[in-house]
DNA sequence: GTATCACTTAGCCACATGGATAACTATAAG
DNA sequence: CTTATAGTTATCCATGTGGCTAAGTGATAC
């Protein structure tokens, strides 16, 4: 459901940087800066990961002087596990419908 | 952990066409052209989209003939819902933590 | 009030990605 | 043995992405 957002989603998780933001904001909420420091890359570029995140609903911020502080929204990250979630349930239940198909065939050979 | 491993993956979900795929995939092993029909996109094109795929290890395919037989490797997925997890978990530790916190200061406070 | 700090915006570049066509290969089918 | 089928390979193109520098803005600090 929503496609376009599981395309933000899963592509916002497919980079390093991006996934190191999201596990960093997990322990709490931190400014810009401080979220940059350990990336070896100029602020701007860094800026690109951050609104990438905030495009795909996982980080919000807001202004407090002139300093901008994120935090984290785990609460998007269920969009994920729900379409991967049922992509295993389909799974198992062709798993199922190919088990029942076998013991049918096993007990009319008999 | 394995970064490129997820990177690869989290790719390889963040496309409708690719995710089409895989659900299609639950129901059954599909020749390629079986699997593109329902595409409007040349053969080619789509191939990209199938060896995205196998390069994130969801989709193994093998030849019978001139077909090309593909088959889905849910266990693949598995990478994905680990880290999802463990931010989840992360983000509990640290909203236990807070809670903690403020039980002391009450107590404290009285 | 001027310098500094913490972003922000604008623009540039190399390379990746998603799409296409055209031409090729290998296995059936007739 | 010729034709059709099912992929495959090679190129090409437009756009997106991840990085950069340079210059701008607005809030603090001195």
């Amino acid at each position: 459901m929503d496609n376009y957002k599981l395309d933000a989603l899963f592509a916002a998780l497919a980079d390093p940087t991006r996934r190191a933001i999201v596990a960093r904001l997990t322990a709490g909420d931190v400014s810009v800066s401080a979220l940059a420091d350990p990336h070896d890359m100029a602020l701007p570029s860094f800026l690109k990961h951050l609104s990438r995140l905030e495009a795909a609903g996982l980080v919000r911020s807001r202004k407090e002087g002139r300093t901008r502080i994120c935090t984290l929204h785990p609460e998007a990250l269920a969009a994920a596990t729900t379409w991967i979630d049922a992509q295993r349930a389909l799974w198992e239940a062709r798993l199922d419908r190919m088990e029942a198909l076998a013991l049918d065939i096993e007990r009319k050979d008999q």
